[in-house]
DNA sequence: TTACATAATGTAAGCGCTTTCATCAGATTT
DNA sequence: AAATCTGATGAAAGCGCTTACATTATGTAA
């Protein structure tokens, strides 16, 4: 039985034997190939694909204490929240040389901290977050290691993270104010679970400053929190329809509970915008193919994961503590949102 | 410096220092727990929690040649296609305790067998693939090493590997001759990409092997290949209006080409199903967002996933070779899809 | 020719774990 | 009390790599 027949993996071992070098060599030929002459590079890499050999991760992470790998973790995949901006961030970390991976923590928290410690683990270089609110335990395993990591999605001054993302108050207050320039004040808000979630806790803030500013009482508009879930927003738009007190305009928490809203409302026998608006969050392609397209909130998705792919780089290579960025969002005013006859 | 102040990620060695214990016993605690005594295992515990321990996942495997983790490979992650299905895979693993790695191609061949290899070095257990065309130098790396592959979303009895799927040819037939039997005759059909893709060859043989037997020409009716993407849908469906021969149905490879094709449909002031009928395949969420609703095909994905991960652990734990298992789909008749007047 | 850089390669330690095998204390049997 | 078994623990090998250091071959200057 000898290397070529036999059905286990092939290892370095193997491949320097077959090559006649030392196991040395064959490593250098794999990651520093200018240190070793052409005619032995070539010998190693006949044999490298003679074997169809493939490095142990573990084996070279142990003995390297480098993988080129970084990890990000999401609080879902299942809508496309976050899709745009991920594949943004993975495609310039591929031009750099590295590999993402990905896990997502169905909005639970403690599962977060299982992922964190998985990737840790798994010898990721670099973490990406969600978001800034979580567990202190959290930010303390993270400084016990020293360990790269970087927020996205939000902003915030006092962050104990560095960050690349957008003041999801301010976008929302701004979305807000002008629902009420339109002439509404009959507001209600379909808002994502506040607990554990800045985001979602910060947009429906920037609601209520604005109603506040506008001299109206935040406390009188009915607020329903519910998970990301299309079917959620539905659910949400029927209790609020049906209330006392129909609401002229509802503000979502994001582009999916929004086009949930709008399909119960069609269901309903409800016009959009006639009998009521409806706004959302996010911008995601959805919000352009519902009838009609959806008034919303633009985050530069993609901008912000390439910039976060560059400084969370930055933070492993050069050993930097991290810059935050702040990203500036926009309205997309459309057929969902009408003013107030 | 000691272990608890020192900054670096602390090892069993550490720990087993803490607890006055071999590093033999603290690996026991870790994994055979029932192999040590109440009282040191107290011990154990207590100062894995106080250094904040987490095994090293490469040196585990390493050593235990498990990783109690799977890959799965998919073309997409952008759009919905696999969500679901994906989702219930992981969900069965998670319950048997294993953590599923994803990773995506982009439907680039190429980059398949580059994403294979990771998966494989990185100790993954078992591998998901999703259909079953792909070069034959990927089939003789996994076969050479025995490795455990199962693939999902495409069945055939041919297949150099065990398959979970539906037959995709005879889905598409069935809705096609549903359409023809409407009376439709001016069909055309926007395709994925079918090069390295049997699930869209598939599907496009079956529209095609329907026509045949109604005795119509298929190579009559107009077929665009163009990748999955919501855009393209739109594009196609513009050219297939503006040219010659208006069709009266046009069939799409996915629901996401659909709803693209319907998007441009609203923008060209054309109206669903009166002026053109449309159709899908795939049944993700999007199918019921879109006015009117889609009409598709069912596919039982959440059923199959769980299948998937059953099969694929069965794989793994018993080192069986594997067993295919065939599903059914089934079709939702919905408002985009009206008879011919 | 000798001495000394320099380039190419090899030797071997060590990364952090699991697991086999040996050891040892204590309980049980005779 | 001696013999035997049992349960708990430890010592150490080995998993597949990288890399510091040692060694050898080759070229160049004196």
């Amino acid at each position: 039985m000898n290397a070529t027949t036999d059905h286990a993996t092939p290892t370095l071992d193997d491949v320097a034997r077959e090559a006649g070098v030392s196991t040395a060599t064959v490593s250098r030929c794999l990651n520093t190939s200018d240190l070793v002459s052409e005619k032995t590079r070539d010998k190693v890499m006949s044999a490298v694909e003679l074997l169809g050999y493939t490095p142990n991760f573990g084996a070279r992470a142990m003995a390297a204490k480098r993988t080129f790998t970084i990890g990000a973790i999401i609080p879902t995949m299942e809508n496309a929240i976050f899709a745009r901006g991920l594949q943004a961030f993975q495609e310039r970390l591929h031009e750099k040389g590295y590999t993402l991976l990905v896990s997502s923590t169905a909005y639970r928290p403690e599962l977060e901290a299982e992922q964190i410690r998985s990737l840790v683990s798994r010898g990721a270089d670099g973490l990406l977050l969600i978001g800034y609110e979580r567990d202190k335990s959290v930010y303390d395993y993270l400084e016990r290691r020293h360990f790269p990591t970087l927020v996205a999605w939000a902003f915030s001054d006092n962050s104990p993270l560095p960050s690349v993302g957008f003041d999801n108050r301010a976008s929302m207050l701004e979305l807000s104010n002008t629902v009420l320039s339109m002439g509404h004040r009959e507001i209600a808000v379909i808002s994502g679970i506040v607990e554990g979630n800045d985001r979602a806790a910060r947009r429906l803030q920037g609601i209520r400053d604005s109603l506040n500013a506008h001299g109206l009482d935040p406390d009188r508009a009915p607020v329903i929190e519910t998970p990301y879930e299309i079917e959620n927003g539905a659910k949400a738009f029927e209790r609020l329809m049906r209330g006392r007190g129909r609401p002229t305009a509802i503000m979502c928490g994001n582009d999916v509970l929004a086009v949930g809203a709008m399909q119960r409302a069609r269901e309903m026998g409800l016009d959009v915008p006639n009998d009521v608006s409806i706004t959302g969050f996010d911008d995601i392609e959805l919000a352009r193919i519902v009838t009609p397209q959806l008034t919303t909130v633009h985050v530069p998705h993609r901008r912000m994961g390439r910039l976060a792919a560059d400084e969370l780089i930055r933070m492993v290579e050069k050993d930097s503590s991290g810059e935050s960025s702040q990203l500036q969002s926009s309205l997309r005013l459309r057929g969902s949102l009408k003013a107030v006859e």
